[in-house]
Formats: structure tokens, sequence, C-alpha cells
DNA sequence: CTGAAAGCGCTTACAG
DNA sequence: CTGAAAGCGCTTACAG
């Protein structure tokens, strides 16, 4: 059986104050006595329980970060940045996962309901402006990432401009049949690159229709996987005449994509979105996202509203940068 | 401030016993009474406190996964693999970010006294045998993922037979100067490959020395980064003559290798270790771990092992499949 | 510096 | 089917 206080104050000869003091770090205790307990407990490997302290201190000391890991590659990132804060003011840090197939919501509300943590850090989960204004009601401090809204402190990136730069980048180089090789149109990151396409094409004096957007078959992950960017690219290949370069919505998929290319033994000019880790080894040209950075901020944003919920809310929006390698000049 | 079951009693008239058992789905409550609670709740955005239950009814329903995510590129499948197991049960999963820079052991120690769940999964941690022992006194089900002892239930993978079959591939196709594309030495998966590197080098008779080795300069995350791997491989690309192939100890790695390669326009055979979802695409020959079976494996055993705690251990190690694709035939 | 006691928000025998 | 009451393992004013 654990331990509880009762059998160290037992031990000690103290009332279990005393040994909550210990424990909570109250320095109201004498050193002789603190040094007692504390050797006491390590004996009978006694440790307080997270439930019960938390239930009596109504502090919690905790956040929790909710996340579609499985779609998320660049989620270490983020993570390195909210780690990195959260380490010297001591706080735990708990990971959720979002099941991405199952109604990100309900699993949101679900979690918030159970009022595990003090704040809680939304990570690329694109709810709507109506879902977003429904958490409310929880009056529970919340912070996005890779979103932006004013209803919550958030920081994200301008995606909007991010397909115009990748885009316009294109163009200027003479490629005007430029084609967008999507994720899938109902996700909410997709259709504002799209939107900065269309924007860049606009610019350029060229008519948008339906033809610039190629799609894989596979879905899963709204898209975002190397298979659904390999037969998005192989349906590109088989257009005639063939597009002069390609605009594609995430590395991942371009990764896939690029095997399509070498596959079929066609080598068109390529500008994808995201830079991970591996895309510089890769030479993917694409547009870069300071994820680190990214969740450093949203962590501090949380923080901050914790210690303080009547603060000005603050939405950070990031502008992406443009990073050309070689995979856009064939 | 959030309703406790206090208010939804009083609210619908009934104690709080009764609002505690139509949350608790016991079956013992009125229809009509149940409806009327779950109303009255919903009304009131009611839903009980997970830490004041947890605590009253000495049950977690909840599973921790301790994983230090930063190095982890197959976490996701191994996420997958136990989320599809935990979700009939309804049993919540927690993941719990371990960083690899703060002393593992110390964390792990940390985590496991806060009584969070009522049981853990281990991955990737790569613990002693004595510091394995040591957490024995926390007497709580433990279960290893990509580990193998006979102390706890665990499934892992025999590293030192898939560095063997990778390099034997090597040296069969007449390879003889094989190089051990290393990670940080003192992590437990480099040093099994790299017994499997020398198994099979003996087998053909070659000796084996230092210069065998090859290392980056990069450390983080035991050096598993494309950027050491990129290092290692220039530094392979020095020696004077050039070895015949290299067996590289992880996917990521020699993602680093292979643009090194390019840079020098130097073309080695290269056999790695991983089969991330990505190396399919960049044509990487490579040691294939169904992360996803085992994910799902270690779940499943930690469940049992939750229910009956005294039932027999069972350590599982994995066969690794060799997977032959381009980068092996050049 | 320390202790007695009330309280955090639940669950669960027990009794009816 | 429902309620009164004890208890889970802590924290924290309050008093000394």
């Amino acid at each position: 059986m654990p331990k509880t206080i009762y059998d160290i104050a037992k031990a000690a000869d103290v009332s279990i104050a005393t040994v909550s003091r210990v424990f909570s770090r109250s320095n109201t205790v004498k050193e002789s006595t603190r040094k007692k307990i504390l050797k006491i407990a390590d004996e009978m490997g006694y440790h307080p329980q997270a439930y019960a302290q938390r239930l009596a201190s109504k502090k919690k000391n905790s956040i929790m970060m909710l996340v579609p890991v499985m779609s998320n590659h660049f989620f270490t990132e983020i993570l390195k940045g909210s780690q990195d804060i959260l380490v010297d003011l001591n706080i735990e840090l708990t990971i959720q996962n979002v099941n991405q197939e199952m109604g990100v919501f309900k699993q949101v509300e679900q979690i918030l309901k159970r009022q595990w943590a003090d704040g809680y850090l939304l990570v690329s989960l694109h709810l709507s402006d109506q879902e977003l204004r429904k958490l409310k009601r929880f009056n529970v401090p919340l912070s996005l990432l890779d979103d932006v809204s004013p209803l919550y402190d958030s920081v994200g990136f301008d995606n909007v401009a991010g397909g115009y730069k990748a885009t316009a980048y294109l163009l200027g180089k003479g490629y005007h049949d430029v084609v967008f090789l999507s994720g899938k149109t109902t996700s909410k990151p997709v259709k504002e690159r799209l939107q900065g396409f269309k924007n860049a094409l606009s610019e350029y004096q060229i008519p948008f229709s339906k033809d610039h957007v190629i799609l894989g078959n596979s879905m899963d992950r709204d898209g975002f996987t190397e298979k659904s960017g390999y037969e998005a690219m192989l349906k590109i290949l088989m257009s005639d005449p063939l597009p002069g370069a390609v605009f594609c919505s995430s590395d991942i998929k371009a990764i896939g994509a690029l095997k399509a290319m070498r596959d079929e033994n066609v080598n068109l000019p390529l500008v994808s979105y995201d830079n991970l880790s591996i895309s510089e080894y890769i030479g993917l040209s694409t547009v870069h996202q300071p994820m680190y950075d990214m969740g450093y901020q949203a962590t501090k944003h949380l923080i901050e509203r914790i210690e303080n919920p009547f603060a000005k809310i603050c939405d950070y929006v990031h502008d992406p940068e443009l990073i050309i390698r070689s995979s856009s000049e064939v």
C-alpha cells in the first residue's frame, strides 16, 4: 500500500500539517524537523498524491496541451519551445492527443470539463469561431497555437501570405501555369494557402479555375501524407500539357510528390510548405514557420493569462518566410 | 465558479449520491431522475472533477505514456496502436514528455511518485537493469516499449539481429569494406546495432576495428539527427580509400548522409534503420520495426497487468525485417 | 514554528 | 431506487 501523509506524520512524530508544509515548500518549518521528515519520507517512499493535493489546494500548477499528434510533424519543435519556458516555472505539462477522426470539438469539450489543468494550449486544432465561442463557457484560460482568433490569446501564421509568397515566387520566375497540390479542401490551412495561391494568380491577371487544384485520393490526416502527395502528383503528370510548376500544400506531401516525379522521370519546379527539419536535407524550397518560437510564445501567453485572467487578449500572426532550395530550381 | 455536485443535487432536488450515480453510470437510478439530472447538469455546465473522482474512488481509469517525444520520429505509430485498444475500454491516455537532457530516471521516478495513473507505458527510455529494478518499489504496473527486460512486460526489437541483417546484406553483395555510421555510442540501440554489425563482420572473417565506426559531431538526441548524419558522412567521404558501403544507425541520420553524398557527388550503397513513413518515398533500404503493433501489444499487456498484477511477465522481442529499396542498389 | 480542525468535490457501503 | 454519512489524502486559515 502506498504511504499517506498520516504514516509520515506518525513516524516523524509531528502533525500532518507539518508534513504537508515540508512538501509544499513552505518555509515556516524548522530546518531540523524538515530534514527529519524528508529523511523519513524518502525511506518510506512517500510523496504527496497529485489528486489529493490539487483537490485540497485548488491550485494545479499544470498546463495541458491538446494536439492532434498524429498529423503534427512539427510538434517536437512546439513542445521544445513550450518546455523551455515551463521548466523554470516548475509547471507540469501534460499532453493529450486529440483524434482528428473522432470529432475534435467534442473531445476538447470533454477534456476541459474534467478540469485537469490551470490552462490549455490548443495546438493546430482549427476550431470554428462558433466552436471557440462555445468554449468560453468553461471559463478557463485557453491559448491557441497555429490558429488565430480574436477571442483568445493566439499565435498563428498568415497562411494566405505564405501561399501568396510561394506562388508569386513561381510566377515571378515565369511559370505562369502553376498548379496547387492541395490537401483536403475543408482544412483551414489548406483553404488559406489556396487563397494565397489565388491572390498571386490574380495579381498576374491569370484567371483561376478548378483545374488549378489537384488532390490525391488518400484523405486521412486531411490529406497531409506522403501517399496523398504521391497520388496527386501522378494526376498532375498525366495532364497534357504539363503545368510549369507546382505549389504543394505541405512538405510531407511534397516528399510523395517528389517521388512521383522521379518515378515518372519528370522534374517540375516545386515549392511547398512547413520547413520540417528534414526539408533542408532533401532540398525542398518551402515556406518556413518558426514553430519553436510559436510554442514559446503561446505558452508564455497562457501563463500570463492564468495569472491575470483579465489582461488584454493578444493575438499574434507570424509572417511566414519563403526559403528557396533546390526543388524549385530545376 | 464551476458547479459542484451539490449545486446539481439541490437544483434537481435529490441527494448528491444520486447525482454521483448518474455520472458513474451506475444503473440503479430511475430513468426519469437520471434524465432530469442529466438535463440540469447540462444546463448548468456540470461535469465531475477528475481529481475528486479519482481521490474518492481510488480508481483512475487512466494510463500514462512516458516518452522522449523529441527524439521519437515513430511515436505517432506507437500512439495509434495504443489508442486503438484504449478507446474501446474507455481508458484515458495521457502523454508525458521525458526530457533526454535532464536525467531520464529521475524524471520517471518523479512521475511515478505522483500516482497519476493505473499504469505506465515506458517508451524508448532505455533504462538500465538497475534502474528498472529500483522502479519496482513503486509497486505500480509498468510496461516497456522499445525495450526488453525480464523484470517487466515488455516488447522490443532485436537490434542485434537488425544490425546483423543490414550488414550481412551489404557484405553478401560483395561490399566487404562496410562502415557503421553510428549514433552516440552510449545509446542502447546504437550499441546493439553495432553488435549486430560486428557479428556480421566476424561471420565473414573480417576483423573489426575502431575505424569501422564513424560518428558525427552533433550529439543532441543521442546523435539521431539529420545534421549528425550529414557530418558523419562527410567524414566518411574524406577517407581514402572510400568504403564500399554504409550501414547507418537510423533513417533520420541517413537523410543527412544522403545529402552529404549528393553534395560531394559520391554514391555509396546505404542501408539504415527504422523505416519511417517517409523512408519509402526517398527510397531508403532500411530495417523495419512494426511500431503500430508494438504500441498495441505493450498497451494490451499493461491493461492485463493492471487487471491481474500477478500474471506471468511477458517479454516479447520482435525480429526486425530488412526492406530493400534503392539506396542500397547503386 | 507547529497543531487541531474544517474543507476540497467526489464515491460507496449501508440502511431503508 | 434513494439518502445520510463516512472517508479518500491532502491544504490552509486560525490559534497558540
